[in-house]
DNA sequence: AGTTTAAATGTAAACGTTTACATTTTTAAA
DNA sequence: TTTAAAAATGTAAACGTTTACATTTAAACT
């Protein structure tokens, strides 16, 4: 398999390299027959234009860089699913770097771009720092973000999120008001998370609409991990005030929750109701499933594609960044005492 | 940010654009204040070599192809993961395709080898065909393979496998010799799937070892998915010969299992065992939890990852291909009666 | 000091495309 | 036919590096 390139086609065609590469690119501009003839010999001789050489004429790679917090859990493999779905369907390609540190983000942003390696990058960054964001200002690239707060976005060119917060409220007004729940505990996820942040502010924004006064104590924190979801489920049946159902942060929370709950002897919901926020696929198995709010995370791998595609198309130049909040949705399992 | 290139900082440093290049590169044929002079002004101009450019030049792009059968479910999360964090450890980038489509795995392939996009790639084809063996074949650049059966051997770099027969003996033998349960079922994977024909084998082999004729009846046919578990058990306990334990060829079967199980009103283990394969996050959850065979799939990335780099780097002409097979290892559960 | 050798740097040709611009060929109009 | 306009193709200069090879500079011997 020697290498062939596009003089080795364009003589054996009998054009000059120029006709041949139009007959690869815009197409409309060689003549019919002769296109045919070099697609005949590219076939034979088995010649696929260098993608590395192309990039640099072109200066462009039709790749994306994508930069994810870190590589673990449904959450981020969703997210990949997305991008990849969506990217193959466009024809472009996916580099992924999920950055193992935090510096690493800082790197890979850089590499990214200040190369012509990737078009665009699409970056998820729990929270965004000052030296990223300028590396977002100063970078000719297009950035889309993904669920960063609303810090930055003045830079990127466009920022997705979901909807955590009036996800947060409806759960917890769902506790209010079908199971009419008075003392509703929280458990909350890192403090300086931007969804964790936002969950948060759902509840008490729930909590308070309702006319519920959220007791000090029925606040524990959390950090997102099982652990520390059974940590404080446990902090909160052994409270004063003991709460007649909890909304969890998040799901894996709420499965050390349920651990909690079965070594205490508190049955869900009859007990202690349980809900949590995600959806992941573990909860559906949960007994009794879990209640929870769903998010939609392929949609939001997809959407960022689509949108940096967008943007590297128009190459709009100052365009405003497009921002994009998607809706959650409830999903009603056992845990919060529906079906009972 | 206006473009910077080897010339500008050549230029700023009153040197040729040679001596910027080699203190990028083989920095010991460079004087060291040159370096030095060099790196500063580099720093100050936000320099960074294009790679684009570099990767023509040099022919080689530092970076790994991967194809992946489809980008669902833990399995290929914890492959990427592991690919991934070895390759950042090595400087190396990731690009990432799922093949969405059985003609995509090819095209993908041909893609990233015929260009200097990739250095090598790492495939998981769950069965190569012909066409794809003829690529491998073809192919100047190495090609690792993970579990991709043995037909294939040849032509590759590299194949990586996990040890499917002997988990499913072992954990069958576990069945029998601790248990000492006499009629044990089998929930088969797709017919055509090499992991799943290699279990199917483990277990046969090991009831045959010790003494145990395996009724036709008691082997059902499965796909890997839940609903064909669900299935599998509930034809198993309608069966003429109600077996005492069952061996689901994959945990997702497994789980399915447990739903059938629960709702025929089978306690596991003690009026049915079930034991799995994969060791998927969700197993440990089950109640009881599930006893199954852990699967090192992160390994599998990261050695192929390692092995990749290393053929790349040795530039071994003929090099035989390295087969390594991964053990595997037993997780005992409740659900094989453990425990009682 | 002069000569040889080694180290440091420079020059210019790749690497394989794309694409303005120039040239030729074809088509349409007069 | 001739000529103008349009379509097809060709020429050559980018794109930003690396790297043989050539040259200069420095170090080490006589």
């Amino acid at each position: 398999m020697k290498k062939v390139d596009i003089k080795e086609v364009a003589r054996k065609a009998g054009v000059s390299i120029a006709t041949v590469s139009r007959a690869f690119n815009d197409s409309s501009r060689v003549k019919a027959p002769t296109k045919e003839k070099i697609q005949k010999i590219s076939k034979e001789l088995n010649y696929i234009p260098n993608p590395i050489a192309r990039s640099l004429s072109k200066k462009s790679s039709e790749t994306i860089g994508v930069v994810l917090p870190d590589l673990f859990g449904e959450f981020f493999m969703d997210i990949i699913h997305g991008i990849d779905e969506e990217a193959y369907k466009h024809n472009w390609f996916v580099i992924l770097s999920s950055s193992h540190s935090k510096r690493n983000i800082l790197e890979t942003l850089v590499e990214f771009m200040g190369s012509g390696r990737v078009d665009g990058v699409i970056l998820m960054a729990p929270q965004i720092d000052e030296r990223i964001n300028e590396i977002i200002k100063k970078s000719k690239r297009p950035v889309v973000l993904i669920n960063a707060g609303d810090s930055v976005d003045i830079n990127c060119g466009a920022n997705f999120k979901i909807n955590n917060f009036e996800g947060a409220y409806n759960i917890t007004e769902h506790l209010i008001k079908t199971h009419n729940y008075k003392k509703i505990g929280f458990v909350s996820g890192p403090k300086d998370n931007y969804d964790a942040l936002e969950r948060a502010k759902g509840y008490y924004k729930a909590m308070h609409k309702n006319g519920l006064t959220v007791d000090e104590s029925l606040v524990v924190p959390g950090n997102f991990l099982l652990e520390s979801g059974y940590a404080g489920l446990k902090k909160l049946l052994n409270n004063k005030i003991v709460p007649d159902a909890v909304v969890m942060a998040n799901d894996m929370m709420a499965v050390g929750a349920y651990q909690a709950a079965k070594e205490l002897g508190y049955k869900i919901p009859d007990d202690i109701a349980v809900v949590g926020f995600d959806d992941i696929y573990l909860s559906q198995f949960l007994a009794p499933r879990l209640t929870t709010v769903h998010v939609p995370i392929q949609d939001l791998g997809r959407k960022a594609v689509l949108q940096l595609l967008e943007i590297t198309m128009n190459k709009k130049k100052n365009h405003k960044p497009y921002i994009e909040t998607l809706p959650t949705n409830l999903i009603i399992g056992g845990s919060c005492g529906c079906g009972r």
